[in-house]
DNA sequence: TTTTGAGTTGTTCGA
DNA sequence: GTCGAACAACTCAAA
């Protein structure tokens, strides 16, 4: 190549995949070049992690999105971003490098060690924050260290604090970088989807792109808002926003919801769904200060807590073939969705951490590969939440009874009828509790385990069972404290 | 340093 | 059927 290299800044989409309110994106069209927008997957490679089976089904569909919303201007690569960078820095002039920032502990060091590298070779490199309406670091208590509490976290931390910044506009025109690029992928390229036919199922019902999620905003706004502070327990009823997968890759963000919510009356509907994207900043907030919470117990006196390893228990509860029809409705629901509501997710976690007693890390790593909103840091947060291992933790004795959740929040049975056929034409006087069937009901509707499975566990004993093994374990830590007297 | 009040989402039991 | 208490102490946050 003879002559000065071509100048351009490059916006680097990560979790930020929308035009509207991307502070990356406005500042690197401010460098007066043409800007190249591209997108690296590395997953799996130089210690990051991999995203699971639906998440990058949902990253696919949102990759072509965006690229559209750029008029085509997007470039996919596959590698290590210092790979890439290396390789665009020989090709061109980078007048600036802008991104939005990650918080994934993985994801952290290495944009740090990049940071670092740009820095090295004089190329300006910026992060900007397009995803938390607070900066982890920017929240402490009075002593200066992190809260593990939500409500003073929330109350007095975040309520208290600069307000977030007001949404920005999506730019109006898009200088972008348009010749070709060496060492450039394709969408197909970056093999983002299953090779079996669940992939395709599973996005029914989804428009998977930024115009999407305003479209699910738009819709909640109008027919979910008003009633979300009771009506979000329901999961037969559309009073949920659906929103958690566009806010993870960032189809939306938390800036636009937070500005959005102040066109309505403050009452407490509006004010329950705000302390929800407090509480995704709270799950952030505790994965930057301890970033052992996806892999570790987060109170340290669940050290050495025996869980009842036992796979085929995991894998039943996996396939939703409980026996308990709510939890089994959660799990088909998650299965062939890629979602589920949030009440249900609290059942099914209690019944594989209380009831089944299996490890919350077992049930953490099933959601992060089916859930289209699989975010490290709430799926964690929540897990550890209701395992009562957790920041803010219920009491251990808080062990859900599928049967009386059932009862209460899918009163007409709606939502199991939906998500477990076999079901279906069950009274509901058994619908909750189909062991409970006289035999010739069982009978008729295959509840003996012919059609419908028996329940894996007796929920009684088994609640029993877990508070017991909490017990011996609280008596066992006591017994070795003593002794070390 | 000590004290005080509070802590997302529940269940069971007995009156 | 409804209601309050018990469940078990412990940690956190702030005065």
């Amino acid at each position: 190549m003879t002559g000065r290299k071509q100048k351009i800044a490059i916006c680097w989409f990560r979790r930020d995949l929308r035009l509207a309110d991307n502070p990356a994106l406005c500042v690197a069209l401010d460098h007066g070049v043409p800007v190249l927008p591209i997108f690296i997957d590395d997953q799996g490679q130089d210690g990051q992690p991999q995203q699971g089976g639906a998440s990058n089904v949902w990253l696919h569909n949102s990759l072509a999105a965006l690229h559209k919303d750029l008029n085509e201007s997007l470039v996919l690569f596959k590698g290590t971003p210092r790979a890439v960078f290396e390789q665009l820095k020989a090709e061109f002039e980078l007048v600036a490098v802008h991104w939005n920032r990650m918080y994934e502990p993985e994801a952290i060091a290495r944009d740090k060690a990049l940071k670092q590298w740009f820095a090295d070779d004089d190329v300006e490199a910026h992060s900007h924050n397009g995803s938390l309406l607070f900066e982890p670091w920017t929240i402490e208590k009075k002593d200066g260290g992190p809260y593990k509490v939500f409500t003073p976290f929330y109350k007095k931390g975040c309520l208290n604090a600069e307000p977030p910044r007001a949404p920005l506009k999506a730019p109006q025109q898009i200088n972008a970088y348009e010749g070709k690029i060496d060492g450039a992928a394709s969408l197909d390229e970056l093999n983002l989807l299953p090779t079996r036919d669940w992939g395709k199922s599973i996005v029914e019902g989804w428009d998977i792109s930024e115009a999407g999620a305003r479209a699910r905003w738009d819709d909640f706004a109008e027919n979910g808002l008003f009633n979300y502070k009771e009506g979000r327990d329901l999961p037969g009823k559309p009073f949920v926003s659906r929103l958690s997968p566009y806010l993870h890759f960032g189809q939306i963000s938390p800036h636009q919801l937070w500005a959005a919510l102040d066109h309505y009356s403050q009452d407490r509907n509006v004010e329950h769904f705000r302390s929800e994207l407090g509480w995704r900043e709270f799950s952030y907030y505790l994965l930057y200060h301890f970033p052992t919470l996806p892999k570790e117990n987060f109170q340290p006196q669940f050290e050495g807590f025996t869980w009842a390893k036992d796979e085929l228990r995991v894998k039943r509860w996996q396939q939703g073939k409980t026996g308990i029809p709510i939890v089994d409705a959660g799990m088909r629901e998650l299965w062939t969705t890629g979602y589920m509501h949030n009440r249900v997710r609290m059942i099914v976690a209690s019944y594989l951490t209380k009831n089944l007693r299996q490890d919350w890390r077992d049930g953490l790593a099933w959601f992060e590969d089916t859930l289209f909103d699989a975010d490290l840091a709430s799926n964690s947060a929540s897990w550890q939440w209701v395992a009562g291992t957790g920041a803010d933790a219920a009491p251990y004795f808080r062990v859900f009874n599928p049967v009386l959740q059932g009862e209460k929040f899918d009163p007409e049975g709606e939502y199991i009828r939906t998500h477990v056929a076999e079901l279906r034409d069950v009274p509901k006087s058994y619908l909750f509790a189909p062991w409970e069937a006289p035999k010739e009901m069982r009978e008729k509707y295959g509840l003996d385990g012919t059609k419908y499975p028996e329940p894996m566990v007796d929920l009684k004993k088994s609640r029993q069972d877990a508070l017991a093994a909490y017990d011996a374990h609280k008596n066992a830590r006591a017994e070795a404290k003593e002794s070390e007297i």
